[in-house]
RNA sequence: GGAGCCGUAGUUAAGUUGGUUAUAACGCCGGCCUGUCACGCCGGAGGGCGCGGGUUCGAGUCCCGUCGGCUCCGCCA
C-alpha cells in the first residue's frame, strides 16, 4: 500500500485520447485485467469514464516493471506515464481509448484487493444474489454505472425543467401519519409516544395538496415512497417518485406541462426527441381495444367486441355470458393458424392464470373453421365474426367470454403475449399514451362497498357530478395515467376543491364525517381555508429508467435494491434488534403463531 | 396466502436407470513467454453437492420438511 502524497489525477482513464499524445498523465483507477507477457505487462485501468491500457516495459523502467508483477484484478493503482500511439496493427477498436496506451514510468499501488467473487464486467455470469451481496463490486460494472449516471441525468433534467417552469422543490415529512386506505404502511414506533407510530409515506399526496393551499402554486419533489406490499420486477418497497402538484389548473394544463417534462428528460438524458402531444385513450377505449388500462400501443392485434354477434348463437357459453351482461371479446392473431396444440395449451394456461375460465380459439383454414366450437355457429355467424375481426385464411382468432372485468384483461394479456411471440414489439422506441377518464369508483362485491379507483380526493368530471347519487359507477374521474410501452409510469388527477363534493365522495366510500376527519382531518381543515383548484401527478422514476435502459427489472436502476423478500443482501436489513431498543420503544415481539 | 423455475469448487454450469477417489470452463496459485486486449502454453490447489430428516448395503441423484434466489397470481387507493 502506498500513499497518494502529492500525486493528483490529471485526467480520467476513459478520457485519455490522442489529444494528449506524448504528454505525461497521472491516472488512477481499478485494475480491470493484467496481461503478463513475461516481458511486457499490459494492465487495463478502469474508472467511471472507461478503460485505458497501461504498458509496463522492462527495457524502459525495469524497477517499475518488476513491481507490476504484484498487480492483481481490482487493485487500486496510480501511475504516471506518457500517452503513446499504439504500434501499427495493435489498436483496439473496442475501446474508446483503443488508439493509444500509457507507457508507465511510475507506479503506486494505492490499495490491494481481495480476489473478487465475480469478474467486474458487463456480461458477468454471476447470479443476481451474489451480485447483490457484493453490490459495491456489482456497481463497478460499466452497465450499472451507466444506468445510475443516467438516473442522475434524468433527475437533473427534471429539476431544471420544473424549476424553469415555476415549480419549487420542497421536502415533506418521512415520519408521517398512517392512513389506512391504500397500500400497507411501514410503521415507525415513537419512543416519546409509546404505543404510537409514524408511517412512512406511500406518497406525499396530502402534503403536496396542503402546499397548494399554502400558496406555493407549483411544487415538485423527487422523493422516496414506501409501500409494504409484495415485490415484483417493477416494484420495490421503497421507490422514487417525481411528485408534482400545480394550482389554478385543469387536466389539460397538467398534461401539457408534464409532456414537456417527459420530452425534456428524454432529450437531456438520452438525446431522444419525443413527439408531443402524446397519444390519448379514454379508459373505456384502452380497456375495450387493448383489454388493459396500461395498453401496449406498440403493436396492433386490437380486441374486438363480438358480444352482439354471438348473443343468439348456438354456443351456450357465449350466449349465457352475453345474456348476463358480460362481454365476448375476440382478437385475431394474424397468420397463426399454424399454432400447435402445445402453443394453444400454453395460451389457455396463461388465460387461466389471469382468471379466465377458458380461451376459445378458431383457426381459419381451407374449408372454414377448425375449432372445437365450430359446430355451434351457423355460416352467417361465422362470416359475421370473421368480418368483425377481419379474419382471413391462415389466421387464428381467440375469444374470451366473461364479465367485462375478466374478459378484457384476460384477452389483453393474451394480446401482449401474442405481441411478444410474434415479435410485433419493436426493440427500440418509446410509445407513450395518456389514459384518461378513469371511473371514480369500483365496487367490491365481497365487502359490498365502493372504493376510489384513484384516491378519495380525485375530482369527478364536472358533467358527471349529477350521477354521483344515481349511478356512481358511471361517474368518471379527472384522473389520468401515463403509460409507456405498456407499463404505467405515472398517474395523477385534478383534486376536489369543493367541500360539498368532497363530503359526498366520502359518503359514497362509506366514510362518515367522523371517520373522514379521523383519517384526513388535517387536509380537510386545510382545504376549508381557501383552496385553489389544483391537481398533479407522480411519475415512477425507477420504472421510467428501467424502460430507458432496457432493464428487465428496476433493480438494475437502483443502487441498493432489495430482494423479493424485501431484504438488502448487502447490509442484511431487516434485522433483529437489541432487547434494550425494544424496551425503550415499549415494544415486544409477539412471535409468529 | 398461492404457483412455477432454480440452489453441486470463488463463479457459471454438467452429472446417465441411485454404485468405486464428483466433472468442465472461467477465476485463483506457481512457472514460461516483449504487442496482448476473453493473451498463450505447462503445472497445481480448491467442493462432498443449500440445510435437516428419511428410504437404501449404498443418495448429488428417490421421498418429506425447511431455508434462500428469481418470475408470476393475490396484494400494490
Amino acid at each position: 500500500m502506498e500513499r497518494l502524497d502529492d500525486w493528483r489525477r490529471s485526467c480520467m482513464c476513459g478520457e485519455v485520447s490522442g489529444d494528449l499524445m506524448d504528454k505525461e498523465v497521472t491516472l488512477m483507477g481499478w485494475v480491470q485485467r493484467r496481461r503478463d507477457h513475461g516481458g511486457l505487462i499490459f494492465v487495463d485501468l478502469r474508472d467511471r469514464e472507461g478503460i485505458v491500457q497501461l504498458v509496463f516495459n522492462p527495457e524502459e523502467q525495469a524497477e517499475v516493471h518488476k513491481r507490476a508483477h504484484a498487480i492483481r484484478n481490482e487493485y487500486v493503482v496510480a501511475v504516471k506515464g506518457v500517452v503513446s500511439k499504439r504500434p501499427e496493427g495493435t489498436e483496439n477498436p473496442a475501446l474508446k481509448t483503443g488508439g493509444v496506451e500509457v507507457r508507465v514510468r511510475e507506479l503506486k499501488i494505492l490499495s490491494e484487493a481481495a480476489v473478487p467473487p465475480f469478474i467486474i464486467e458487463d456480461d458477468t455470469d454471476a447470479g443476481e444474489d451474489i451480485r447483490l451481496r457484493h453490490r459495491y463490486l456489482d456497481l463497478r460494472r460499466p452497465v450499472l454505472q451507466k444506468n445510475l449516471v443516467l438516473r442522475h441525468r434524468v433527475c437533473l433534467s427534471a429539476r431544471n425543467y420544473l424549476s424553469q417552469n415555476g415549480f419549487i422543490e420542497m421536502e415533506t415529512p418521512v415520519l408521517t401519519k398512517s392512513t389506512p386506505e391504500g397500500a400497507r404502511d411501514f410503521l415507525v414506533p415513537s419512543r416519546l409516544n409509546p404505543g404510537h407510530f409514524y408511517a412512512l409515506p406511500q406518497s406525499p399526496q396530502l402534503f403536496k395538496q396542503i402546499l397548494m393551499v399554502s400558496g406555493f402554486d407549483r411544487y415538485f419533489q423527487i422523493t422516496r415512497c414506501f409501500r409494504d406490499e409484495d415485490l415484483r420486477a417493477d416494484r420495490q418497497p421503497e421507490f422514487t417518485q417525481i411528485d408534482v402538484e400545480m394550482s389554478f389548473v385543469d387536466r389539460e394544463d397538467v398534461i401539457a406541462c408534464m409532456e414537456g417534462l417527459i420530452a425534456r428528460m428524454f432529450k437531456d438524458a438520452l438525446g431522444v426527441e419525443l413527439e408531443v402531444p402524446f397519444e390519448r385513450l379514454t379508459h373505456d377505449e384502452a380497456v375495450g381495444r387493448y383489454g388493459l388500462d396500461a395498453p401496449d400501443t406498440r403493436f396492433g392485434l386490437e380486441l374486438v367486441d363480438v358480444t352482439d354477434i354471438v348473443r343468439g348463437a348456438g354456443f351456450k357459453v357465449f350466449a349465457a355470458v352475453a345474456e348476463k351482461g358480460g362481454v365476448v371479446k375476440a382478437v385475431n392473431a394474424k397468420g397463426c393458424a399454424g399454432f400447435t396444440r402445445k402453443e394453444l395449451d400454453e395460451l389457455t394456461e396463461l388465460a387461466a392464470l389471469y382468471g379466465g375460465k377458458g380461451l376459445a380459439w378458431v383457426k381459419i383454414v381451407d374449408g372454414g373453421w377448425q375449432s372445437p366450437i365450430a359446430k355451434f355457429f351457423t355460416d352467417d355467424e361465422k362470416r359475421a365474426i370473421e368480418a368483425a375481426v377481419r379474419a382471413e385464411k391462415g389466421d387464428l382468432v381467440f375469444f374470451s367470454a366473461d364479465r367485462r372485468e375478466v374478459a378484457n384483461p384476460v384477452l389483453g394479456r393474451i394480446r401482449n403475449e401474442l405481441g411478444r411471440r410474434l415479435n410485433l414489439i419493436p426493440k427500440e422506441g418509446f410509445s407513450f399514451v395518456w389514459v384518461t377518464d378513469f371511473p371514480m369508483f369500483e365496487y367490491d362485491e365481497a365487502e359490498k362497498r365502493y372504493y376510489a379507483v384513484h384516491h378519495p380526493f380525485t375530482s369527478p368530471m364536472d358533467e358527471d357530478i349529477g350521477k354521483l347519487d344515481s349511478a356512481p359507477l358511471e361517474v368518471r374521474a379527472k384522473a389520468y395515467d401515463i403509460v409507456l410501452n405498456g407499463e404505467e409510469i405515472g398517474g395523477g388527477s385534478i383534486r376536489i376543491h369543493d367541500q360539498g363534493v368532497q363530503t359526498k365522495i366520502f359518503e359514497l366510500l362509506g366514510m362518515g364525517s367522523g371517520e373522514a376527519r379521523e383519517k384526513f382531518g388535517f387536509l380537510l381543515d386545510a382545504l376549508s381555508f381557501g383552496t385553489p383548484p389544483h391537481g398533479g401527478i407522480a411519475f415512477g422514476l425507477d420504472r421510467i429508467l428501467a424502460i430507458m435502459t432496457g432493464s428487465e427489472s428496476i433493480r438494475d436502476v437502483i443502487a441498493f435494491p432489495k430482494t423479493q423478500k424485501a431484504v438488502c443482501m448487502m447490509s442484511g436489513a431487516p434485522s433483529e434488534v437489541d432487547r434494550k431498543q425494544l424496551d425503550e420503544l415499549c415494544l415486544r415481539v409477539a412471535g409468529k403463531g
